[in-house]
DNA sequence: TCATTAACTGTCG
DNA sequence: CGACAGTTAATGA
């Protein structure tokens, strides 16, 4: 596990997307957010093993993290990105005693954690942060239903494509370049491919003049472009 | 200077 | 499209 360090207080983050900040914002309940764990981990630290018994939520404070699931041939997937705000756990949370996927740091970054006993007592006690992670739930279905629709459909190209797209949602890009730096590895257990064909794609649309790349950064410049391109996977 | 790592390219089945 | 080999450039011991 990570260091412990100065714990965060939800009254005064910043992290304005937060389930349980936007709950204690409505009402706050020093108990709880006393209870709550800082943990820090620097770049490429495993802060969930999959398979190992869940302890509790993770919520995002500062810094940014890859959720990886196996994948066919000892491979690995990406099923997504979090950052400031976003939670972690969640799908073993509840229902299941171990965690279905792993989590690991991309960044140093800093994680508030809940245990299950605390986050249970929580929910029952806030309505608002009940509803909240229930909603949250039900958006994270629709998407990976989505996903998986799109990406049967999908040539390589074009879910590296939808990977580039969900990174720039997820982490934003300010200037030429987006605001994270990811290896061609990386973004090939998002795309469900290998690293030589994501190098491939990402020169081709480099020559299209649809990103520009320069060492491991890239960038959008014809996002609309990109977009577009995905759009008719989204229907049917 | 050597070893390592990652981006990148070519080729083959 | 995936697998593999090989080149190049950056980095750091």
């Amino acid at each position: 596990m990570g260091t412990a360090k100065q714990t965060p207080d939800c009254k005064t983050c910043l992290n304005t997307n937060c389930l349980v900040r936007k709950s204690f914002a409505i009402e706050y309940k020093k108990e709880y957010n006393d209870k709550k764990l800082a943990l820090t981990f620097r770049s490429g630290q495993q802060f969930i093993l999959e398979g190992a018994p869940v302890q509790g939520l993770f919520f995002v404070y500062k810094g940014a993290a890859k959720v990886t699931r196996p994948g066919q041939r000892n491979r690995q997937r990406i099923v997504r990105f979090a950052t400031r705000g976003d939670v972690i756990g969640h799908r073993g949370f509840g229902t299941e005693d171990v965690y279905p996927i792993g989590a690991e740091a991309l960044e140093e970054t800093v994680l508030c954690n809940f245990s299950n006993e605390t986050f249970n007592q929580m929910l029952r006690d806030m309505p608002e942060l009940a509803i909240g992670l229930m909603h949250f739930y039900a958006k994270e279905l629709h998407n990976s239903e989505v996903k998986v629709r799109m990406f049967s459909r999908m040539q390589v190209r074009d879910r590296v494509i939808y990977a580039l797209l969900y990174i720039y949602e997820v982490f934003g890009q300010r200037g030429d370049f987006m605001n994270i730096v990811l290896s061609r590895r990386a973004i090939s257990d998002l795309a469900d491919t290998n690293e030589e064909q994501v190098i491939r794609t990402l020169s081709t649309l480099k020559k299209q003049k649809l990103i520009r790349t320069e060492g491991k950064k890239i960038g959008l410049i014809e996002r609309a472009t990109l977009v577009q391109e995905i759009e008719e996977y989204l229907k049917g």
